[in-house]
DNA sequence: ACGGAATGTACAAACGATTTCACGCGCCTG
DNA sequence: CAGGCGCGTGAAATCGTTTGTACATTCCGT
């Protein structure tokens, strides 16, 4: 939206030797460029022997195709943008990591961006990739660009991945549960072209999936540790508060929990100097977990023996710890991959837009275990 | 090197409505295109007057740049490359996170390629980058490019990060003080272009950090399990002998820990195994110093009790783990944003070829204490 | 043997910005 | 008062590739 602003420090002209051109390899193998052209890319009306002479004289001289040229007639980059809100984050570079083999299997690179969260940097640096003509975006919803409809409004083909905006309005407590069907509603509102579509970890079904884990293993007081006030808090909350109704359950306390491992720890101590009236807790990810678990080693409480603790996610550090953290795996690579491929099937529209909600599955480690006095 | 293969899958010619360009805005604000592109450029020979009704026009419209057709005439993509071996590994994607918010401070967008440690894929996604006209390249020495000339040969402002040649050749044991003179020297062989730079973890120093904090927590026999063979080994291993041969000491023993956290646990369950001739161990990161870790807990010994155990790197787990490691942290973040700005003083050719060590430090953490016998 | 496909190639016009050169104007200076 | 200089602007060339169109060749069937 905004026009470019100078081109900032000024960069010496390097005076590269004279590139090869493809009128270079041209005249070496006594053609057209325009047939070179066909030649190289494999257009079938060229007679195999031109072929291989232009073949043959482009490697000899080193030709590569420029880049910049190329985007400038077809109008396509081959290049992805990828907004994150710091590649930093081990969550969100194995994201990246499943999209990058992706887009390079179709000759594809991908432009990094971040977005730290600060909508002026996010929208900044958005620009930055949407200057750089990227054929298309994945961007996730935490890297903090508060209008989606920016990308959508210049008619890019665009993947969102994850489901974090800040829905500060929400009261916590309020949402009993959120349906999925409520939010792809909500996605059908904000519908403003086909060529969007989003990859959602299935929060929900997290929350379902640890609450069951803690269920069969005879627990029956469960306390949680929310986190920020995101939609992924709140559906994972719904996710357990479902499971627990469904076994006449509910739960026992629901607090702040944060989102790192010194909040979680804080958060921890607090709930456990509490007189204790659960025998499991949920935390928010495997952060908060971890810091739960240190809270209690502190309180020399034991993990799993008088407390179990589930986290989500399943970062690395969940199965390096001690004890190894019991958690709801968010397919993190997976769902890159995944964005990614929606992406590249965007782009040649072959597919319409939709939600897609990936499923976590549970890793059983040693942070659980049955309650103590049987629930 | 290679011509470009076909263009790949056929995308669908995106109906994209017809794209702002310059001529609009010069229309608008009733100058010529020329005049434009001053204005915007912060040119000083165009009147206030006719800059501001430049940028009414152009914001008005929402121009943006084309960013390949100023490639093309430029010749300058204001783009950067990166090439590490997977940006899922949490200590290139903590480079990265060094390099991008210096990159974006001059308006330069990060590609990103990944080499997985496979000299074919390397090259192959080096030739992405390449293609794509990048201004500069920054390269991890375990991305896996066989070739640091390649880039080299393309007259390409290159900073090289890490220092980690696979030096298979080189004996473990016979190399006994590699001094980063010769390193330097042989640096100096392989210099072909003076817009290249390096940017090394100071590994011999490293060395003697973990080394002199055993000494002075009273440690007299220190076992070390090395890792792979590469020159980051070496050099450790070179300055854990400097400092005790300073104290009139030497290593007790030396033996292979690969660089995970399993072969860590499986080399720390055979040295402890053994008759313990010694009080501390060194080991080649924090992975394997882990796997030490839960090697002595499994055979019931206790750290920092019996045996202290310090790492490298300080990865985020260093600090997470129980007991939380001692290690030398190396400066990952620091190694990007320093890779970063020596690129961009290459680019502005501000600078002349060199090689710069950047120095860990010793965060003492729980792993290690004073031996209980006094060494 | 001849008209017309079918085929292979060349020519030239884009693509959108930057940049060189040239032009006209007003002002200063000798 | 005139020549020249500096300033602001426009016209046009340029970057390297793709692609639509036109031309030339070969080949077929009758």
């Amino acid at each position: 939206m905004i026009p470019d602003s100078p081109q900032g420090p000024e960069l010496r002209r390097v005076p590269r030797r004279r590139p090869i051109t493809i009128k270079d390899v041209a005249q070496l193998s006594g053609v057209s460029a325009a047939t070179v052209t066909r030649a190289l890319q494999g257009h079938p009306r060229v007679l195999p022997a031109t072929r291989a002479r232009v073949q043959e004289a482009a490697s000899r001289l080193g030709y590569r195709p420029d880049h910049a040229a190329r985007t400038l007639v077809t109008g396509l980059s081959r290049t992805i943008g990828l907004l994150v809100p710091t590649i930093r984050d081990p969550y969100w570079s194995e994201v990246a990591a499943g999209i990058e083999p992706r887009a390079a299997e179709d000759g594809f690179a991908v432009l990094i961006a971040s977005g730290y969260g600060d909508p002026v940097r996010a929208a900044q640096n958005l620009d930055v990739l949407l200057g750089n003509r990227v054929d298309g975006i994945i961007v996730t919803t935490s890297a903090g660009v508060a209008e989606p409809r920016m990308t959508q409004a210049m008619e890019l083909p665009t993947v969102v991945v994850g489901l974090d905006p800040p829905v500060g309005t929400l009261e916590l407590e309020g949402a009993r549960s959120a349906p999925i069907a409520t939010l792809l509603e909500a996605g059908q509102r904000h519908r403003l072209g086909a060529r969007l579509s989003q990859v959602s970890f299935d929060d929900v079904n997290a929350g379902e999936l640890a609450a069951q884990h803690l269920i069969e293993l005879g627990h029956r007081r469960i306390a949680l540790l929310a986190g920020p006030s995101t939609l992924a808090t709140v559906l994972r909350i719904a996710g357990v508060r479902t499971v627990l109704e469904r076994a006449g359950l509910k739960l026992s306390s629901v607090s702040k929990g944060g989102d790192t491992i010194e909040q979680g720890c804080a958060a921890g101590l607090e709930l456990l100097r509490r007189d204790r009236d659960f025998t499991a807790i949920v935390a928010f990810n495997d952060l908060v977990a971890a810091g739960v678990v240190r809270a209690a080693r502190t309180l020399g409480i034991d993990v799993p023996g008088e407390v179990s603790v589930v986290g989500f996610d399943d970062i690395m550090l969940a199965s390096l710890f001690e004890p190894a953290l019991t958690t709801v795996r968010a397919p993190k690579y997976e769902m890159g991959a995944r964005a990614a491929q929606l992406l590249f099937e965007h782009m040649r529209s072959e597919c319409e837009m939709h939600w897609e909600l990936l499923r976590g599955s549970l890793v059983v480690r040693e942070s659980t275990a049955p309650p103590a006095s049987g629930g």
